[in-house]
DNA sequence: CCATGAATTTTCGTATTTGTTCGTTTGTAC
DNA sequence: GTACAAACGAACAAATACGAAAATTCATGG
C-alpha cells in the first residue's frame, strides 16, 4: 500500500486518540464520509488499524495498557507543542539520550524526519517509533521492562547507559518542586535518569505546566544541572526566579503552531 | 543514478517538509509540473522518496513495515500452529530466551497467558507483546536496533545475553541445511543466537517446512546442539535420519486444530 | 553563424481520486 | 421478532493528476 498524507495523518490521529468515528475523521480532514471510508478500508486491509461499525480503532496488537493510553491523552496538545519545540532545536547528526515518559514519546515522533541521529533510549515505545526513521541509529538500553509504560529500568540499564556520553540528554519529568528539585515516582527510573544526566553534555527537560509544584517522591536532579527546560506556559510564581538563578534556559511554546490546513 | 543540483535540492526540500505537492515543487524551482514529475519519478525509482497521487513524501518506512507485515503473513497458519505447539510445552515459572523472527513473535503471543515466566529477548516486538502479560518479567537485551524487524543485534547484545543462563532458549531460524547446520542471513544476529544457544540449558528451534533445505549464509549452530525442533509438517528426505542421529526430539503439529462446529 | 544533443515545455489522451446517489447491511429500541 | 435509523459499499460523474510524445529552448562546439 502507498499511503497519501491524509492516510498517514489519519493513522496518526487514531494512534493519538485510540478510537475515532468516521464522521469525526471526515470533519477533521474536510472530506466526505465516503472518502474516509475508502481510506479506512485500505488501512484496515493493511492491518494498520481495525474498524468497527461507526469508526476505527487501533488494531489489537498495538492496543497497549489502556491506562497508559489515557495518560498519553492528558494535555495532549501541550505535549505535542512541547515536542515540536524540542525537536526544532535538536540539530541533525547529534547523539541523544531519551528516557521514559509520554512527552518524550511525542518528541520521538517529531524526530522522525531528522537526519543522522544516534539515539539511546530506555523506552521501548521510543525505540519502536524511531526505528521507523532510516536515518537514525537506535540503541536500546538493556534491562527489565516495566509493563505499565514499557520503560526499561534497573541496574543493568544504568550500567548500559554509563557506557555512553552524548550531546543531549532528553528527559521527561513527573514533578518540579519549588525547592528546585526534579522528582519522579519510581526510584529505578530515577536511577536511570540520573545516569542520563551524568552522561550528557547538555540536559534538556520537557515538562508541561501540570508538572510544576506537583509532588513526587524521589529526587532525580536539581535545576542547576539542567541546561534547558521546555514547557508550554510561563512557569508559575517561584519558578521564573529559580530558573534564572540556576542558569536554566527556559523555552515556552505558548502559542500552538497550528497544524497546517491545505 | 546521477542527480542534478535541482534534484538534490528537491530531495532536501522533501526531507525538510516531509511531504510536498508536485505543484509546490514546481513553483519552488520555477519549472513546470512535467519537469518535477520527471525528477520525482527518477528519485522515486532510486528509492530516495515515495510518491502519492498529487505529490511526494519521504519513503516513510510504513512501507517497510508492510514488507515485514507481509512476511509475517507468510505461512501464517503454520506459524501459529507451531507457536501453539511450542507454547503448550513451555511450563509456567521458567526462564526463556526468545530471539528474532516472525515465528518467535507468534510464540510470544501464545505465551500471553502463561504464569511466572522470565523472558529475555533481543526482539522489540516480542518485548512489547509480552509486556502485556502482567505475570511475565520481560528483560530486553541492550544494543543497536535493526529497523527491518526491530531486532536488537551487535556486540553489546551478545555480552548482555551472556550474563544469563536460562531453562529454554527459543530460536527461530532462516534455514536448515542437509548437512545438519542451522543458518541465518545476518551474522550479527547469528552471534546473538549463538550466545543464546550457549547459555540455555535446552535449545528449542522453531521452523516451518519452508525452512528445510533453504540456503542461508551464516552458520548458527549444528543440529546436535538442539534439543527439540518444532515444525508443521514431517521434515523431508534426509532430515528424519539426521534428527534421530543428532538426538533431536522433533515435534510435528501436522493437523491444524481446525475450528469447526459439528 | 549554424549544427547538434540534451533538457524543458506543451499538448493530449489516460488513469486516479473524490463527491454524489442509492440500495443494502448492521445495530438498536420496541 | 419487527421497525427504524444510521452506517456501509457499489456505481457513476466530475475534477484533477499522470505519462508519452512532439515541439521548443538552451548550451556547446565547430
Amino acid at each position: 500500500m502507498n499511503p497519501n498524507p491524509r492516510q498517514t495523518q489519519l493513522l496518526d490521529e487514531v494512534r493519538r486518540h485510540g478510537t475515532l468515528s468516521v464522521e469525526a475523521l471526515a470533519e477533521r480532514f474536510g472530506v466526505t464520509l465516503q472518502t474516509v471510508r475508502r481510506d479506512v478500508t485500505l488501512l484496515a486491509s493493511a492491518g494498520l488499524l481495525a474498524r468497527f461499525h461507526g469508526g476505527v480503532r487501533l488494531p489489537h496488537s498495538t492496543v497497549e495498557n489502556i491506562a497508559y493510553r489515557q495518560r498519553q491523552q492528558l494535555n495532549e496538545a501541550a505535549k505535542q507543542r512541547i515536542a515540536q519545540s524540542v525537536a526544532s532545536q535538536v540539530p541533525d547528526d547529534c547523539s541523544l539520550f531519551i528516557n521514559i515518559g509520554t512527552t518524550t514519546e511525542a518528541i520521538a515522533r517529531e524526530l522522525l524526519r531528522h537526519q543522522g541521529l544516534r539515539v539511546i533510549t530506555n523506552n521501548l515505545n521510543v525505540a519502536a517509533i524511531l526505528s521507523d526513521n532510516p536515518a537514525c541509529e537506535v540503541i536500546v538500553a538493556g534491562g527489565v521492562v516495566r509493563p505499565r509504560d514499557r520503560g526499561i529500568v534497573g541496574e543493568a540499564t544504568v550500567e548500559f547507559i554509563k557506557q555512553f556520553k552524548v550531546d543531549i540528554g532528553l528527559i521527561g519529568i513527573s514533578g518540579i518542586e519549588a525547592d528546585g528539585t526534579l522528582r519522579d515516582y519510581d526510584y529505578r527510573e530515577v536511577n536511570v535518569a540520573r545516569a542520563i544526566v551524568g552522561h550528557s553534555r547538555e540536559v534538556w527537560v520537557a515538562a508541561d505546566h501540570s508538572k510544576f509544584n506537583r509532588p513526587a517522591m524521589v529526587e532525580l536532579a536539581r535545576l542547576s544541572q539542567v541546561h534547558t527546560l521546555f514547557t508550554d506556559t510561563e512557569p508559575p510564581a517561584p519558578f521564573p526566579h529559580l530558573l534564572a538563578e540556576a542558569g536554566v534556559r527556559c523555552v515556552t511554546c505558548a502559542n500552538p503552531p497550528r497544524e497546517e490546513a491545505a
